[in-house]
DNA sequence: CGCGTGATTGAAACCCTTCAAGTTTAGTGG
DNA sequence: CCACTAAACTTGAAGGGTTTCAATCACGCG
């Protein structure tokens, strides 16, 4: 239950066979049935989850009860409320199997042992942070500027996967709309060309 | 012209005396005017800027010709556009001087200095990094889930001065909203209490 | 088969934008 | 220091996009 992870040590943190296998050995995975929570809003997060099947996505709840998707997290995706972790807050959001999922459960002394292991960890765990705020500035930008047409546009653009294994209203959630807003952008694209 | 960055280093990234001044040597820092361009989108940004003295801000412009403010900089803030210093990318973002405002430039070699001379730093910039995702973060729910008057409080309580000294359009800008939606956002506000 | 969840559709309401005009404020040069 | 101008802010009316609420349809799963 560690195959995907250790592969992805290999080629994107460049680690030798050796020291994945040193490192992985004391990891413990485990398994979500669809619908289960791996965190709960208000919990602290101790884990960065490694999706080695299945799907996660992560969620704020507001005010109003009303759920706002902030990521999905399918094969080979990192999944974690980093604030959480990393600050040891209270979690702003809760985590959810939305498939049957199976994880690898990253505690703060895995980031440590790998750092210790293999310098070039750090530089990995630094490119993966900057990645992150590459990512959320785009969003951000996304969310100031373009209708919900277009982010829907680029959602589909950059998830084409996820269009068919996600329902539409968490696509909405994760949108910022309301599934009945993205069911009418939807139809308006499909009557206008595809 | 770099007193603040120097107070900044001891207090935030615990360098000795003499690692500052080691380290920050060489550094350059310059002036810019009210208006002033310190990068256009679409170049590749080089650098960091420390504010020493004064308001930065950082826009993306969209298809329309529209700005969004993507972040204020006042003194002892960093500005830049994190992912084209460190992927190399063209940008998206354009900073201007708000203010007239001096600033400290760091480059990659700064970086790269200052985690040779202390260990210490290397966890520093994980944790500006760090809380670089949790401010983004916190930003993507609001825009997800708050109304634009609760957009506008939760601005005001975050930052009280910036609201002096930023004009009303760039707060505007910033909460994703038109200046007219706005000025009827505080009339709003003004009327029923404060 | 039936129930529950997700998707669709319609009508009304709401929030925000757009456009246009008017007012205030701030900066500049005489 | 005043006069002038441009920029920023305000205000109104009309319109657009999205939400809300409610009803209906489709489908998968127990």
């Amino acid at each position: 239950m560690l195959e995907n992870f250790q592969a992805y040590l290999k080629e994107k943190a460049k680690l030798s066979e050796a020291e994945v296998l040193s490192l992985t050995a004391t990891l413990t995975s485990r398994k979500f049935r669809k619908g289960e929570f791996l965190l709960h809003a208000g919990e602290i997060c101790h884990y960065t989850f490694f999706v080695e099947k299945g799907l996660l996505r992560s969620f704020t709840t507001d005010d109003a009860g009303k759920e706002h998707v902030i990521q999905f997290g399918p094969e080979n995706w990192f999944v974690s409320d980093r604030s959480s972790a990393y600050f040891h807050e209270a979690s702003d959001f809760s985590i959810e199997a939305v498939e049957d999922t199976a994880v690898v459960l990253l505690d703060a002394d895995f980031m440590l042992r790998a750092s210790e292991i293999n310098s070039a960890f750090t530089q990995f765990n630094e490119m993966a942070l900057q990645n992150h705020i590459r990512h959320l500035q785009k969003r951000i930008n996304l969310l100031l500027s373009a209708t919900a047409e277009k982010r829907y546009l680029d959602f589909i653009r950059l998830y084409p996967d996820l269009t068919l294994r996600v329902p539409q209203w968490m696509i909405a959630s994760y949108l910022g709309i309301t599934p009945e807003s993205l069911s009418r952008v939807r139809k308006e694209l499909a009557k206008n060309h595809l």
